[in-house]
DNA sequence: ACTTTTTATCGTAAAATTACGATGAATAGC
DNA sequence: GCTATTCATCGTAATTTTACGATAAAAAGT
């Protein structure tokens, strides 16, 4: 390709990342990346700690679809899960979600 | 669903977004969570009005391929493209990324 | 004018995603 | 023990995404 001549201009962000960092980072944006799920984290934001059926109720799809998109974000590391008898509790991972914050503000 | 009792426990995140903004921030998070277009966007940031043809030089993927890749991206924002004579000459798009970057650290 | 270069688009195949109903598993309540 | 509740998983259909080769379009070079 041509040859960039001296210095590059400095661009608006670095996205200095790579690796499995780099895997991470773009999982949980694929999985953010759909109104579904992006609606789902909304929701857990007001409803921490709130049960797979809470969320059904308020979706407009099926309880196995909605079951799907928990199991995307909860791999993506944007939730977790904790079974409390029959019923299942989902709320934010923090952990994993100031990780992202960071990540991003790093890179951008 | 069971009310939640008195106060929400704060969040580590508000998501404080919604109709065109959240669209259009979904649809960026969408077309940056693939590895390709990933790859795009960091190539940009040290090649900054680098052609197409260096796009697909770098990338093990057909020609045709990385042209769709490039009109997704367009198409979010990420990126902008200038034609020139036979060619065109991609770049970020530096305007939407700074909303990006403003909405992400904003909700985050 | 003709050829070359460069890229977008078309047509299409393969793979992944999204959606649903049905079913199974596990606990709670009786 | 039996029934009801809750949710994940299975099987599957429909849609979308990703990928490719072939072709068209448009400018540059000869």
């Amino acid at each position: 390709m041509a040859q960039t001549k001296t210095a590059i201009p400095p661009a608006c962000c670095t996205l200095n990342i790579s690796g499995k960092k780099q895997e991470q980072l773009i999982r949980m944006l694929k999985a953010l990346g759909n109104p579904i799920r992006f609606e789902i984290i909304k929701f857990l934001v007001t409803h921490p700690g709130c049960i797979t059926g809470d969320i059904v109720e308020y979706l407009p799809i099926a309880q196995a679809t909605v079951s799907q998109h928990l199991k995307v974000l909860k791999e993506a590391g944007w939730i977790s899960g904790v079974i409390e008898g029959t019923a299942t509790c989902y709320q934010l991972d923090e952990k994993n979600i100031t990780w992202f914050r960071s990540v991003v503000t790093d890179i951008f």
